[in-house]
RNA sequence: GGGCGGGUAGCUCAGUUGGGAGAGCAUCGGCCUUACAAGCCGAGGGUCACAGGUUCAAGCCCUGUUCCGCCUACCA
């Protein structure tokens, strides 16, 4: 394509949707199955189906997206995998939702017809994730979308429970669990929340049988003593000596419960007397077995209380219960005292009810065994955890690890695939339905009506994806897969559990590196949540800035280990950014007209050399950066680049050259540079601002196609031509730092930019005098001089402001303009400023132990700042003094 | 109770083997200079939470204190 100008503005919005249909009809997300480059992969971390874009996501599809297109322009075979999660409790929450908006009920709907309601609700609703996602840029291989209820999904599901229960990783039993009543169902320890509630301690006279007197409890929920079954104390506990053979009577129920006693009991709390009640508490459990006690249940699944509770208060919800038991005992008198008591009760983490720990029958995995291969491949590098502190993190939890409940008492999800013989109870496990029961032939099997954790199937996720159980291409070619990006409030629920499952039936860890990023809170550092009202949508700051600006914003704050405070101000600030390309853009387009065309060394300028060699430093950088996942830093070099090096000194200087006053030759070199750097500028910035960057390519002379379909600049053939070129970067410093010290003079004596000065550089060194002869030119136009000359030290100008910079002396002329005094105090300004600096430096010299004990190239440095610090002293000093003299 | 992270400019934060305290935004002053006022030029501003220690040298390493945040846990 042709060189055409661009718009004085760029308009975000009609410009991404053109590019990313175009990326998308080129295919050029698709990963290949068929060639010999090296391969990158990722699973995307699956949103839930009936999730919403948040700032979570963006943040996570963001950093994936950058390093996939960065993986790509690199010339890897990149797979993004793609997807979206049954999410079983939240999508029947959802669903039965709109349904009792229409005055349905799952219940009276029946399983089936649910379920089918439920694929037809993913149907219509299921992709508007996806389609968010999208408008984020994100460059996945979306042919091969996978859904965790897909039928090859399911398949690995069933093949892992089968595995697994075959291997006796797999258990039914009866225990304790965490029990929603709202949603019904059975939660895993990680699903429930922890809160630390004002609440009271009841304490509780439990009457002596056969003698006056009883023992006093001290219980939190004091409703669940309909269900005890005894009162435990400590053995070596004196208070309780005496009290041997005694049995209690429980009140209100007026039921004989025994005395025991239990190591576990802590003498210090409360009364040092613990009532049990094993069918609602689970060390009550344990202690119940351990002494062969019954289990009463007396809160329902439905949180209402059993006929086992009693008449009085059966049918009565939970809470109600409480208050009503409260009731009772204060009137037989066995209320002994009320004492406020805080402590941590659980919530379900789907619906923010008050979970209940009851006596239930559910399918558990064994994980400790599993835990242990997880552990280790940690521990020898096959996976990586970044940053290295979630490592500890992940260890902490995994030598803790308990057994995880997994069956849900729900409909939408993956059914376990177990059978039991209606004639002989016999239980068969197996990928698919039996005809017939192996035991005694029966044909009437009935299937568990339980599903599996959602959670279950997300485990699976980077294998299952890939075809597994089949033994795929695409397993081999991208199995381990390279990185995880995820967020660390699922480090346990779903990174843990992938390593787990995926060292097991895959042989292999399932991923080389995970990185954990940050949590995105709002402005005052608090977690976003619909309730607090402190959301911002990531769609709404899109359509105002930009999807490019966003995702830098996200990038340049993605620093390791701390969280990101959003704020749509900080979007703001990076859309300048955007506009500051496109800008530099339009203004290289005005100027060039062809590709890009190797010029010899010699016939470029320095500020030509400079920026190159810039350009060198800072694809590098980026390179090192990524490659450590230190987004924010690529993010922030890039930044530096365009804006404080491209724009503000390599275009400003080159724009004589470019109107020609440097005759045609070096007008030629300087637009071939500048075409130069703007194409890989724009290679580097494409992972982070890809539309953007996408559009200007396609104005860019001798491009073809898209940009995403080049190579990186690092791997340009041409790459070997780029080579930190320090002769230019030192020339360079030294005429900006002239320039600089002219502004300020101009600055700080306010005098206005349209008035020319005059100014010369004394200076003994023949280098610096050669450097600044040649750029004179440049050092006029950027200080705003008229006339700009080179010299011997010597007579000083009369009625000048000085610059000191290093190896040379500035006079700007100000005859009729000059402010003695306010240059006197300009200078000793300096002076001072400069004198802070050299006390430390003079300080380090006159220790004997820095000279002898400090490395050789520390104190050759240290001594060269004395010198040049020295040096500029006295020159600050002695132009004062005369600016005085003047004065005076 | 255990674990982890953080305290650096007015705000938000960088600071990767210990050797010159930085950026963005905000503030102040000056500019519509032919890519960009979504811009340009310049300036001010910090006992690096506190107290010790190691070292020639500490924002960085060690110990303690304090404040904030998060995760985790079965003292009823």
């Amino acid at each position: 394509m042709g060189s055409e100008a661009l718009d004085k503005g760029y308009e975000p919005l009609t410009v991404e949707a053109r590019w990313y249909n175009y990326w998308e009809e080129k295919q050029l997300f698709a990963a290949c199955e068929e060639n010999g480059k090296r391969s990158y992969s990722i699973v995307i971390p699956p949103p839930n189906v009936t999730g919403v874009l948040h700032m979570g996501h963006a943040l996570n599809v963001t950093l994936q997206d950058i390093l996939c297109r960065y993986k790509r322009l690199r010339g890897y075979n990149v797979l993004w995998m793609p997807g979206t999660d049954h999410a079983g409790i939240a999508t029947q929450n959802v669903v039965e939702k709109k349904m009792a908006q229409e005055g349905l009920d799952r219940h009276r709907l029946g399983r089936e017809k649910f379920v089918q309601a439920v694929w037809e609700w993913r149907r219509e609703y299921g992709s508007a994730i996806i389609n968010q996602l999208k408008r984020l840029g994100a460059s996945c291989d979306w042919a091969r979308e996978r859904f965790t209820m897909d039928e090859g999904l399911s398949k690995a599901v069933r093949k892992v429970f089968v595995d697994l229960y075959n291997e006796g990783l797999i258990y039914r039993g009866s225990y304790i669990i965490n029990w929603c009543p709202r949603c019904r169902t059975a939660l895993a320890d990680l699903e429930v929340e922890h809160e630390e509630l004002e609440g009271n301690l009841y304490y509780i006279r439990y009457p002596f049988a056969k003698k006056k007197g009883g023992v006093v409890i001290a219980a939190t929920r004091p409703e669940t003593m309909l269900g005890d079954t005894a009162v435990a104390v400590n053995p070596d506990d004196e208070r309780y000596r005496n009290t041997e053979a005694d049995m209690l009577i429980l009140p209100i129920v007026d039921r004989e419960i025994p005395l025991i006693r239990d190591k576990y009991v802590d003498m210090l709390f409360g009364t040092g007397a613990l009532k049990i009640t094993p069918a609602h508490d689970p060390h009550d459990f344990e202690i119940g077995r351990a002494h062969h006690l019954s289990s009463i249940k007396v809160i329902g699944d439905d949180g209402k209380m059993t006929a086992d509770a009693g008449a009085l208060f059966e049918g009565l919800d939970r809470f109600k219960c409480r208050e009503k038991v409260l009731k009772a005992l204060e009137e037989k008198g066995l209320l002994e005292k009320i004492e406020p008591y805080r402590h941590s009760v659980g919530h379900c983490y789907r619906c923010k009810t008050i979970v209940e720990p009851n006596l239930s029958t559910q399918w558990f995995v064994s994980v400790k065994p599993l835990a242990k291969k997880a552990i280790a491949a940690v521990k020898n590098g096959d996976t990586r955890i970044i940053p290295g502190m979630w490592e500890s993190t992940y260890f902490e939890w995994m030598n803790n690890i308990k057994d995880w409940c997994i069956s849900r008492q729900i409909w939408w999800g993956h059914q376990i695939p177990a059978w039991t013989c209606e004639r002989c109870n016999e239980m068969v496990v197996g990928m698919e339905a039996p005809d017939n029961c192996p035991v005694c032939g029966g044909d009437r099997l009935v299937q568990e009506s339980d599903v599996l954790d959602t959670w279950f199937s997300s485990a699976l996720w980077p294998f299952s994806t890939m075809g597994w159980p089949d033994e795929t291409l695409l397993l081999r070619l991208f199995y381990p897969t390279s990185a995880l990006v995820t967020g660390f409030d699922i480090l346990f629920f779903w990174v843990a559990r992938m390593m787990m499952m995926g060292i097991h039936f895959m042989g292999d860890v399932p991923f080389k590196d995970v990185y954990v990023h940050a949590l995105v809170r709002d402005e005052e550092g608090k977690k976003m949540s619909k309730s607090k009202g402190n959301v911002i949508d990531p769609l709404t700051v899109i359509e105002s800035y930009g999807t490019d600006a966003f995702r830098f914003t996200l990038a340049a704050f993605a620093a390791q280990g701390r969280d990101i405070k959003m704020s749509e101000k900080r979007v703001e600030g990076y859309r300048h950014f955007v506009n500051k390309l496109w800008n530099a853009a339009r203004f290289t387009l005005m100027h060039i007209s062809e590709g890009y065309e190797e010029i010899p060394r010699n016939d470029l300028s320095i500020p030509d050399r400079w920026i190159l060699s810039r350009l060198k430093e800072t694809t590098s950088n980026v390179v090192e950066a990524l490659d450590a996942y230190r987004f924010n830093e690529a993010a922030g070099t890039l930044y530096k680049f365009v804006w404080h090096e491209f724009c503000d000194w390599y275009l400003e200087a080159v724009k004589p050259t470019l109107y020609g006053r440097k005759g045609p030759d070096r007008q030629k070199a300087a637009k071939s540079v500048l075409g130069r750097v703007l194409r890989d500028t724009l290679v580097l910035l494409h992972p982070f601002m890809p539309f953007v960057t996408e559009e200007i390519w396609h104005k860019l002379p001798g491009t073809k196609g898209s940009i995403m379909e080049t190579v990186f600049p690092s791997d340009h053939p041409g790459a070997a031509l780029m080579v930190y070129d320090e002769e230019a970067e030192s020339e360079m410093n030294l005429i900006i730092s002239v320039i600089t010290g002219i502004r300020n003079i101009r600055g700080e004596m306010n005098i206005a930019p349209s008035r020319s000065l005059n100014a010369t550089a004394q200076t003994k060194d023949e280098a610096i005098k050669e450097t600044l002869n040649r750029y004179a030119e440049i050092v006029k136009d950027l200080a705003g001089l008229q006339s700009f000359s080179v010299g011997e030290p010597g007579e000083r100008p009369k009625s000048a402001a000085t610059a000191i910079i290093e190896g040379a002396t500035i006079f700007v002329s100000m005859e009729g303009v000059i402010d003695f005094a306010r240059e006197a105090d300009r200078l000793q300004k300096e002076i001072d400023k400069l004198g802070g600096e050299l006390r430390t430096v003079s300080k380090k010299l006159r220790n004997e132990d820095f000279l002898s004990k400090a490395p050789a190239d520390v104190v050759e440095k240290v001594r060269e700042k004395h010198r040049v610090f020295i040096e500029k002293q006295q020159k600050l000093q002695s132009n004062l003094e005369r600016i005085r003299e003047l004065n005076s």
